[in-house]
DNA sequence: GTGAAAGCGCTAACAG
DNA sequence: CTGTTAGCGCTTTCAC
């Protein structure tokens, strides 16, 4: 059988014919190594380019090992964070010389799994992930890669059961420093939106450890940089004003309201997600309550509308791009062959402070 | 030499070794067509698992002229409205089996041509593409793509010098509604915040046409709905509150504070996209205006955060996910051999009213 | 039911 | 400087 109309696109081998040469001599001209003489460079270049030649990559791929492409793994490319992520990502790997795969999990564990043998399987030469495994998880399936000498680069989460190079901001930090501005301005009913998802939160602040233990790193980083703001100034752990809820608006927004029903409710939020900010919002509105004249809110991820608001919001912005694009560096140089050990690179966010936090 | 720290992954060789049989046995048993005796059948299996068999996709791809990978070509991955569709086109992609590899072209056309060689090279089975490209212009690499038998499919932009398969939105229907719904409440002079990027702009309505022929389809689209509603209504065209400047923010701003000092200014601004947006909000601030007292607004693509703002913004909702979805449901079919004459798919944006407009 | 052999398009020694 | 010769790992006739 024929394939399609016959237009197969011509290989290495007939631009050889065409050109009155050897096989290995197109791949020099072309390839630009080994030396070939001026006057039948001058044939091949004519010959490939009446032919309209253009290699196989696969082919190439084949032979040395090679595919110039990386696999990202994310939960979801919808996501403004990990868009940011991948937009950077996406050009620091250009730059490189490589295109990227991309694998949206939902955050599902046995998705990623597959996502990354099917990665492997396609030959990538590198793999950087968003892993939505717990931070002491093991993670059998990024050990598979790391021994199939595909180099994996973490971003945006930390892993303890691999060594692998890792890029990620200060969460702990800045979410201490954002917690300790509302309570420097006279707040001690902090609600905390979106701890790491979980139905066994923790009871008082020594339990914070374990909780944090089984999940994600970022959220649990956060949470901890929560408790640092608490303690160091003495407010005592209220597990109420936590929520340990799935990653979705509305049940942001049901988070909050049960916070503002206590008898003891809560004078400021701050959201760790920007969807948490919004659930947080809405929430308030459906109490008639209003920000910050009520419940100051600290968010998290800028974004042009983040200014534009009436409050104009005070949030985290994390360095998304930046992020991606540190990744997409760590995994080509391993790629290349670069050997030190693998290195933790904390990108900083900042707390930018505007409008929806006000002294109490 | 020898590669990596010898762990090269097993082959099918390797495989066929380990359990005795010939190589085509171990083939048939693992890709499960042909016939193979359940004892074999079993020893193979036991083998492959036992060595950590994975097949090289890229062989397999060699042989059968099949990769099982789309590529992707849109102006930004971290732009929300791309994000959203590749999002849509992400899950309907892996749900027929396929993986996708994202160019991100920043709106260049010679990056798109890149791109486009890229993926070919590479031999992704499809394309799925917003392309850069005006709607009359000549894509002579989209051409060239399917001469070589790669079925390609235009997404949120249509193009006239090609015939495939295309899913955008009633871009010119959805801005008539938005814009005659502004007229209805008796505005007259309404803003249009990114026209077709151009340094020629029409000076009347009967110069629109030219104008948007040598631009993107979705601009022109929604420029031709806005003067639609303006003649349906008996409005005359002013070329002074269109702008056509390049689509950032900052420029949205600069256009919206120009028309603010008309010594006529708009009581309303309709803004394509959801920068365009901001930038107006951050314009009517500096002028010490409010929305929707002083001006009223409609923007394009919802959020939660436009819900959530004060006053609650109106936009025009795309839909992005089904629109990813679409086009990439219509590239699996094409390469699964569908030969129907190419489809053009109109999926419905939505007006979604709410506080941002008020009767003047 | 199963194995041997050919070949996908390319690169990489190795001779000449 | 250039052509020949092997493969890369897999699928796919085609005999046995």
């Amino acid at each position: 059988m024929t394939r399609g109309d016959g237009h197969n696109p011509p290989t290495l081998t007939e631009v050889a014919a065409a050109a009155g040469v050897g096989r290995a001599t197109v791949a020099r001209t072309l390839g630009g190594y080994g030396s070939v003489s001026e006057h039948t460079r001058e044939r091949v270049l004519a010959a490939a380019k009446r032919l309209g030649y253009a290699p196989n990559e696969l082919a190439k791929s084949m032979t040395t090992g090679r595919t110039n492409t990386l696999g990202v793994v994310v939960a979801d490319v919808g996501n403004p964070f990990f868009a940011g992520i991948l937009s950077g990502l996406a050009s620091a790997a250009r730059e490189g010389g490589y295109d990227i795969l991309v694998i949206s999990t939902s955050e599902r564990l046995a998705e990623e799994q597959r996502a990354v043998a099917t990665l492997l399987g396609k030959q990538v030469d590198g793999i950087v992930i968003a892993s939505a495994a717990g931070r002491t998880d093991a993670v059998p399936h990024l050990q598979d890669a790391q021994r199939r000498d595909c180099p994996v680069v973490l971003v945006d989460r930390g892993l303890t059961a691999i060594q692998a190079d890792t890029v990620v901001t200060n969460n702990r930090a800045v979410t201490a420093a954002a917690v300790g501005s509302l309570i420097e301005r006279g707040h001690r009913r902090i609600g905390f939106v979106w701890g790491p998802v979980t139905n066994q939160p923790a009871t008082d602040a020594d339990d914070i450890a374990k909780v944090v233990d089984g999940t994600l790193w970022s959220d649990g980083e956060r949470l901890l940089g929560y408790v640092d703001a608490l303690e160091q100034h003495g407010i005592e752990f209220d597990t109420g004003l936590v929520s340990h809820s799935l990653p979705t608006e509305p049940q942001a927004t049901r988070a909050v309201l049960g916070m503002l029903d206590l008898a003891d409710p809560p004078t400021a939020v701050f959201a760790t997600e920007a969807d948490a900010m919004t659930g947080t919002l809405r929430a308030l509105r459906r109490r008639g309550l209003s920000c910050p004249e009520d419940v100051s809110i600290i968010g998290f991820d800028d974004s042009s509308w983040a200014e534009v608001m009436n409050p104009s919001m005070t949030v985290v912005a994390q360095p998304m791009q930046a992020m991606g694009a540190a990744a997409a560096r760590a995994v080509i140089a391993r790629i290349a062959g670069f050997e030190g050990d693998p290195a933790f690179t904390t990108l900083d966010s900042t707390l930018i402070e505007r409008a929806s936090v006000t002294r109490r």
